[in-house]
DNA sequence: AACGGGAGCGCG
DNA sequence: AAAGCGCGCTCCCGTT
């Protein structure tokens, strides 16, 4: 077979309890004529002692004892020829527990394939378990199937602690399907109770079909149900089945609605524990207007425990209770499948849900730091977005329709002119290129999808690549990471050709088209989308937002200002200032940048105004602007430059605009150099960024140059980056102010591997991301408590902003207290922070990216109120006149 | 037919 | 040799 050793032997004793049984040697191994010597072999041998099981008590071996040709999975037919010879070795040592290591061993000895079904499912032939699992090579090289594979260990090392197949769970089933069993349940709900939903949707509403769908004739979907109730308590798992087809006494609806009202009672009376309970409270409200959040979320408590590894409920009992995995397929759990199998599997969830409470509780108990994160502001939020999602955010249906127009008219504009550089060939999917259109016969394009011919599809990358730089013959700019020529923005913009214009306008468009409009309408219900707020969507502690995604939103006004608020209520937008450089200039204690906070000068501008001084730019800009605002002649450079720093970025802005110097872009190309070079950002990078973002192209040594200027600008950032780096390799995590951990095992490696470097920033930008993100969920836990519904709702947050919707009469009152809490939420006292540096917010009214401050508010509302009606007014007295 | 990765692009 | 961080959505395309 080509390789160097034929017939590799296993290593360990000849008879032992435990074997465990490999693929095939690799290339290190046939070197050495040793089995699990590799990277694989090592990760095995790791995992087995981290499970409390000694390598070397262990018999290991290949089901294929020859390297394969080019290191090839075994085919069959090797595992044939080799099965012989494995079947004598297990009769030889005699285990009673055999680990198996992926589909080989397992084709081999079980006689079938199918890894991720069979693995972690314990099978006992004549005597002996087998335990199949993921191979090592996979999990190295998906860590997705890390988790799985150390249960799995667990779960191996549980079987041999306990010398046999594991022992069911001491379940105690309830189907609660007579009044007897109700008042069973209802006395026993007490204490802390688990609950959990089977739903046969992930959004709650009914959406109603588009007409652009029902044009299409796409069928009509399932009413949104919750398909059934498990409670656990510690004596017993309750099932209600609320909508399962497959129920034969099916509640009706009174029933249903009689009984949640009972089971609510009690309910308020309980410890409440969830997974994932943001999901399953929004779905009792929404279906029957209770108020079910829960106390302890355990996947919430996992998440910042561990915010690497997943938190779902298909591992963590296996990982931490040992138990078999239980999971069912999707279908079966929105009643499609058998009942027993349903009721099994939902009353292990909230079994295990119940037990994980304890597991995590006392987990939590060892970091005090952490758990007050927990407690103060990850179990407080999901209360808060829950309502958030309840609510929804309200849109402006009757302009997005005529944006829709306006785009789509875009597209096509942009479809024709660029169809004309294209009339002359089609895309032979056979060859990958494109061939003249008039060697082919036109009903042979494009007839189907399958057929060889089709017109030029400009979305796709790979035709469009094929287009620019095959047919075309423009030259290659840049590669993408997979090696293909890229046709991205950056590229499009130094390509010079017209096509390039029509590229970018079509790619514009379209995405604000497609992502934003189409992608809001199939959320749309009664003017309003529900986005979800991820707590656990991060490594950082911020949120994240799906479905549709509400922080992605553009800026561009088209866009933005389709989420506004409702008549009667306006919309408000509060952000932190600066928040970002602010903590910054916290952590690391950099003279430079605190005593600018202290005098209140903005540091984007800062930064801007120190790198034009550093270069010598705009030299006639800045001194004109000095001039205009100053009414002085005769500056010098440097002391315009002092000046203008001193006067601010608002009224160099502002007068910029009259004279058309781009104050304001100035300002936000040094963002992004605060950002950049705060973060460890590289002067390579930074000329690449100069040069796509603001087309200037400047030289390898002024970009250096620039970078040098920065930290001797900010000169204390480059000990705090260091003192941060070290943390990391040290510790293996960082912590931000509130406790939350980032955890960075890539950082302990210190081998200056790409992986370690890249921990080391995040070691940087961790703890000042998560600090901004907590300051900012702090004040809206807040104001939702202050402000009750009746007046304020909170419909989302974006990062170091909130959304809110305000009713028209408290506008004043609540603008200003957003202010004030924002700027000093009062959990800072629970968490004994006490900041050197001051921070700020800044709020606008109105529809969002349109917004004004309170003072042209105010301006806006005097013509209204001073100027009345010519008539008596028909409207009843007392009700103000509408904003916006 | 469903899934997953890559490319590209929207945001803070 | 490599050196901002953190996300989600749409589309295409290859794989199962």
């Amino acid at each position: 077979m080509g390789c160097k050793t034929v017939c590799m032997d296993g290593v360990g004793p000849r008879k032992t309890k435990v074997m465990v049984i490999g693929e095939a040697p690799g290339a290190t191994e046939d070197e050495a004529g040793v089995p699990f010597i590799g990277r694989s072999g090592k990760l095995v041998r790791d995992a087995l002692l981290n499970a409390g099981i000694d390598p070397d008590t262990c018999y290991i071996t290949n089901a294929v004892n020859c390297r394969p040709p080019e290191n090839k999975t075994p085919t069959s037919a090797q595992i044939r020829e080799c099965r012989r010879w494995v079947q004598e070795r297990i009769k030889q040592v005699k285990p009673k527990y055999v680990l198996l290591l992926g589909n080989v061993p397992m084709e081999s000895l079980l006689g079938f394939t199918g890894i991720k079904k069979a693995r972690g499912n314990p099978i006992e032939r004549d005597g002996i378990i087998y335990l199949p699992t993921y191979h090592p090579a996979y999990v190295l090289r998906d860590p997705r199937a890390e988790a799985p594979f150390t249960a799995d260990l667990k779960l191996f090392a549980r079987i041999i602690r306990e010398g046999g197949m594991p022992a069911e769970e001491d379940l105690n089933v309830v189907l609660v399907n007579s009044p007897s069993k109700i008042r069973q349940m209802l006395d026993d709900l007490k204490g802390t109770v688990s609950y959990d939903l089977e739903t046969n949707d992930l959004y709650p509403w009914d959406v109603p079909l588009t007409p652009k769908e029902i044009a299409s004739g796409v069928p009509i979907p399932n009413k949104k149900q919750i398909v059934s109730l498990q409670l656990g308590t510690r004596k017993a798992q309750y099932i209600i089945l609320l909508n399962h087809p497959e129920n034969p006494v099916p509640f009706t609806e009174d029933e249903k609605q009689d009984l949640i009202t009972r089971i609510d009672k009690r309910m308020r009376n309980c410890y409440i524990v969830t997974h994932n309970g943001k999901f399953d409270a929004l779905w009792m409200l929404v279906h029957f207007g209770v108020r079910w959040f829960p106390s302890f979320d355990t996947m919430l408590a996992h998440y910042i425990l561990d915010e690497n590894s997943l938190h779902t409920l298909k591992v963590l009992p296996q990982v931490f209770l040992g138990a078999m995995p239980y999971d069912i397929n999707v279908e079966e759990k929105k009643g499609g499948g058998s009942l027993p199998a349903f009721i099994k599997y939902g009353a292990k969830d909230v079994y295990y849900t119940r037990k994980l409470r304890f597991v995590f509780g006392k987990m939590l108990d060892e970091d005090t730091a952490v758990k007050r994160v927990f407690e103060e502001i990850l179990m407080p939020c999901v209360e808060l977005f829950v309502e958030a999602e309840y609510h929804g955010v309200y849109i402006d249906t009757e302009r997005m329709d005529e944006v829709e127009i306006y785009l789509q008219e875009k597209i096509d504009e942009a479809e024709v002119e660029l169809n004309r550089y294209s009339s002359k060939v089609v895309w032979d999917t056979s060859t990958k290129s494109f061939v003249d259109r008039k060697t082919v016969a036109i009903g042979d394009i494009g007839v189907n999808k399958r057929s060889q011919y089709q017109e030029l599809n400009w979305g796709s990358s790979q035709q469009l690549g094929a287009f620019l730089y095959n047919y075309l013959k423009l030259p290659i700019i840049e590669k993408t990471e997979g090696g293909a020529p890229s046709t991205s923005e950056s590229v499009l913009l130094r390509t010079d050709h017209k096509i390039a214009r029509a590229l970018l306008d079509y790619r514009a468009a379209q995405k604000q088209l497609t992502a934003f409009i189409d992608g809001w309408r199939r959320y749309l219900v009664d003017s309003r989308l529900h986005p979800s707020f991820k707590l656990h969507g991060t490594v950082t502690g911020r949120l994240s937002c799906e479905n549709p995604n509400l922080q992605q939103v553009p800026r561009d006004p088209k866009i933005r200002t389709l989420i506004t608020a409702p008549p009667g209520w306006t919309m408000i937008e509060a952000d932190l200032s600066q928040i970002e450089m602010r903590i910054a200039a916290e952590l690391s204690g950099d003279k430079a940048l605190l005593e600018a906070y202290r005098l209140g000068i903005d540091v984007h501008w800062l930064t801007a105004m120190r790198e034009i001084g550093r270069a010598g730019a705009m030299k006639d800009e800045v001194i004109a602007t000095v001039e205009a605002l100053t009414q002085k002649k005769g500056w010098s450079f440097g002391d315009a430059i002092d000046e203008l720093i001193r006067i601010g970025p608002k009224a160099a802005e502002a007068i910029g605009k009259e004279m058309g110097i781009p104050w304001k872009e100035t300002r936000k190309k040094a963002k992004a150099i605060n950002f950049g070079y705060l973060y460890g950002m590289w002067w390579k990078k930074f000329r690449i960024y100069a040069r796509d973002n603001y087309g200037v192209d400047i030289t390898d040594l002024d970009a250096q140059n620039s970078r040098i200027a920065y930290f001797e600008l900010y000169s204390d950032l480059p000990q705090w980056h260091n003192r941060q780096r070290r943390k990391a390799r040290v510790d293996g995590y960082v912590r931000s102010l509130t406790g939350r951990k980032r955890r960075l095992p890539d950082a302990v490696r210190n081998d200056g591997s790409y992986d370690a470097q890249a921990a080391e920033r995040q070691a940087i930008n961790s703890p000042v991301q998560s600090f901004a993100n907590d300051i900012n969920l702090m004040a809206a836990i807040q104001l939702r408590k202050e402000f009750g519904p009746d007046v304020l709702h909170i419909v989302g947050t974006v990062h170091d902003a909130i959304l809110f919707e305000v009713r028209n009469d408290m506008i004043e009152v609540i603008y200003k207290r957003i202010l004030e809490v924002m700027s000093r939420p009062e959990l800072f006292d629970v968490f004994r922070i006490r900041l050197s540096v001051p921070i700020e917010a800044e709020a606008s009214i109105g529809p969002w990216g349109a917004g004004v401050d309170l003072e042209t508010w105010r301006a806006k509302q005097r013509p209204a109120v001073r100027t009345p009606p010519m008539r008596p007014a028909k409207r009843p007295v007392g009700k103000r006149r509408l904003a916006m």
